[in-house]
RNA sequence: GCGCAGGUGGCGGAGUGGUCAAUCGCACCUGACUGUAAAUCAGGCGCCCUAGCGGCUACGGGGGUUCGAAUCCCUCCCUGCGCACCA
């Protein structure tokens, strides 16, 4: 069956949402044929939780899906033993097989919000290594040279810190880019800082006469700090499973400058209606502050549904604009009668010490039934229903007393 | 194996015998401002209490010197660099 592909939908699907495509021109001839496409993506096992920023590439695969084309998912279980010297970490512990199918179950579960599993092929990349002898390992190792290798900025970065580079570390780029051959690859997609890897594909592909797959580099997405790209360890990440209302939240926490670009790249809004807002934006006709609550419908709702996502814009205007109480407060039972308030608050979970407690009450952070609190000798009498707030986002109240 | 340089708070990075719970920057928290943010400003950022020029725990692990150690000594562990053929 052939696939057919519009020229707008074409555009589109090569441009919004891409940062760079090689070869652009062949790929999109190869679209044109109607060929039904094998696209490859890789995941690392070690890090099932998915968040927005690897949604980027998830969200292309899915274009691509939609329009007939087969999504190859290759789980990096053998070459997660290596470990990705793109990565900041330096070593890795080797995961066991059962880590390495609980993270896949896991990470399957999220991914499926944005692309059919049912349709997509799977595979662990030790499917072949464990069986293929050092034979292929020498093999292999001839389709790249050592300078080509090094090329690679990190390791010219390691180099000139007179910092070690292993031997197994070079080898890398080649263990991933044979998963292309043993897929067959036609495209294979993933983040900007995967460049020199999925080159890699191309070259080995060459080294085993195979017809070399094209590669699409999708952006990095900057986390809610709106400076580092998003990523678990730095904190500024807004993940798949995260509740509606945080994740809501989040979204309404980054800075002004990211709203069209998340447009972009994290929602199906058209084109059209982002560059409205885009100008509404730099005219002032359109308040950033009502263009973001409008992105955070947007992805609130691809994840968790439209009705979800307005009950989360209800809530955060109620917190936010109105400064009321959420409506849904994590309630406590508390035995005792009275308690000093800096016990209060350990308790309820809304400082981690008392020292803490302390500091928060001493600059005014901390609230009782509305009332800020000052005194933080202060003995409170515990009473069913009281309302105790830290800072903005920080409730508790207590069930019973 | 030999030699050298290091291991300090979430991170980066000061401090080389007392006034160090440890300068500073980042991150983070609270308050003000606001349009949710950002920026800016103010404050905070080990724990405990009878709240004080208070106590306790902390500067890779262990031991020691000293009235007193993050700072000196010993030992162990770890990291990086150099050497290990000729120079």
């Amino acid at each position: 069956m052939k696939i057919k592909t519009s020229s707008q939908k074409l555009e589109e699907l090569l441009t919004r949402g891409v940062e760079e495509i090689i070869n652009k021109e062949h790929l999109k001839k190869r679209l044109l044929t109607g060929e039904k496409l094998r696209i490859k993506f890789g995941i690392d096992p070690t890090a099932p939780d998915i968040h927005l920023g690897h949604t980027v590439p998830l969200r292309k695969l899915k274009q691509f899906q939609e329009l007939g084309h087969k999504i190859v998912l290759i789980i990096g279980d053998f070459t997660a033993q290596i470990g990705d010297p793109s990565g900041r970490a330096e070593a890795r512990k080797p995961l066991s097989k059962k880590e390495i199918v609980n993270n896949f179950k896991k990470y399957l579960f999220q991914a499926g919000k944005i692309i059919d599993i049912n349709k997509t092929e799977i595979h662990y990349n030790s499917e072949w290594f464990e069986k293929e002898g050092t034979i292929r390992l020498l093999e292999l190792s001839r389709a790249g040279s050592i300078q080509q290798i090094l090329r690679r900025a990190d390791f010219q970065k390691r180099i000139a810190e007179g910092r070690d580079i292993s031997l197994l570390e070079i080898l890398y780029p080649l263990f991933q880019a044979y998963d292309s051959v043993k897929v067959k690859s036609d495209l294979e997609v993933g983040g900007t800082d995967q460049k020199f890897n999925l080159l890699m594909g191309r070259r080995v592909q060459r080294h085993y006469q195979m017809p070399e797959q094209d590669i699409m580099l999708t952006p990095l997405l900057e986390g809610i700090d709106g400076v580092r790209k998003m990523s678990k360890s730095y904190g500024n990440y807004i993940a798949l499973d995260e509740t509606p209302n945080i994740m809501f939240e989040k979204i309404m926490r980054l800075p002004d400058n990211l709203i069209i670009k998340y447009f972009l790249i994290c929602t199906d809004k058209s084109e059209n209606e982002i560059k409205k807002i885009k100008t509404g934006i730099e005219r002032n006709q359109i308040n950033p502050r009502d263009a973001k609550i409008e992105l955070a419908k947007e992805i609130v709702t691809l994840y968790h549904g439209e009705k979800t996502a307005q009950k989360s814009e209800k809530e955060f205007n109620r917190i936010f604009k109105e400064k009321e109480l959420p409506t849904k407060i994590p309630a406590i039972t508390i035995k005792e009668k009275s308690l000093n308030i800096l016990d209060l608050l350990v308790k309820t979970k809304l400082a981690s010490s008392k020292s803490e407690a302390r500091r928060l009450i001493e600059q005014g952070g901390v609230r009782i039934n509305g009332e800020v609190q000052k005194d933080w000798k202060k003995q409170i009498e515990i009473k069913k229903g009281m309302m105790i707030q830290v800072g903005k986002r920080k409730f508790s109240s207590i069930y019973q007393s």
